[in-house]
DNA sequence: CGTAGAACTTGCAAATTGCAAGTTGTTTGC
DNA sequence: GCAAACAACTTGCAATTTGCAAGTTCTACG
């Protein structure tokens, strides 16, 4: 797929710009969702050939990384690379932007109140634990 | 359009999760582009109906505001609302995200230092002569 | 070895996108 | 004041993408 333009937001919308990728990254960053079932079961109902196919693109983007469940020969595990750990920030303004729109927005006050006050330390927190096998040093 | 979830990131995706919207929020916010004419030129070569469609979810959504064109009664004028301002942060993410993993991106390390240091500053800036006529005291 | 669970793949109908051409309302030029 | 020119869309249709349901494959596990 070639790129539309220059522009950075585009670059960024050509990867996640959908209305299933950024949920994937979410399931794993904030839900702590590793394995495709679990992604299948989250409350959107994805279908399982979007899923697939969503996933696929996002390891080919380098946000995702797919390796072995050592415990377990049939299953997979997903986890975010730090390129996909670092779309946390646009998760969080999503998150924050919603919460002002949305008038049944289940986020707390404190939850609003931390990502304006202590935003580094909310982004740190949510990073904290997720670092893709393949990058641990 | 029925709601697909709870979750605060499901609904910001059910506005702007596409390939489209936000490039004319950007548009708007970042290129002062105000008429329809001005969103088919952008270099991305949206297709004529798609930016149709796209306006009129924006301005339902309460994102976007379409105005007469005092001037030329022709024209409309397409602005954003404050619920279209407070995108920006999302926006500036996504710039800051793609700038560092674009390898050709176009976006200067001032503007990212800026973007990191002095987040409120450049957001106040960025908002700065963007209120949408109906929301003027 | 047979059944089960997990991760997909495939087939097909429905919805969305994109291109090109046409329509409507307003203004400008003569 | 009438015709050509803009600007902002709308429409028709082919191509792509989505979504649903039903398979297939590949490791376990008993």
């Amino acid at each position: 797929m070639a790129r539309r333009s220059e522009c950075p937001i585009a670059y960024g919308l050509d990867f996640f710009g959908d209305k299933w990728s950024l949920l994937i990254v979410r399931d794993i960053a904030l839900h702590g969702k590793r394995h495709y079932r679990e992604f299948e079961l989250a409350g959107e109902g994805i279908a399982t050939n979007i899923l697939a196919d969503r996933l696929k693109g996002l390891v080919r983007a380098g946000i995702v990384e797919k390796r072995r469940d050592p415990a377990h020969g049939s299953r997979r595990i997903y986890r975010l690379t730090t390129k996909g750990l670092d779309l946390l920030p646009v998760i969080v303004e999503i998150i924050v932007w919603s919460a002002k729109y949305d008038p049944d927005s289940p986020v707390s006050k404190d939850y609003l109140r931390r990502a304006s006050v202590d935003r580094e330390g909310l982004l740190e927190e949510l990073r904290s634990g997720h670092v893709a096998a393949s990058e641990t040093p």
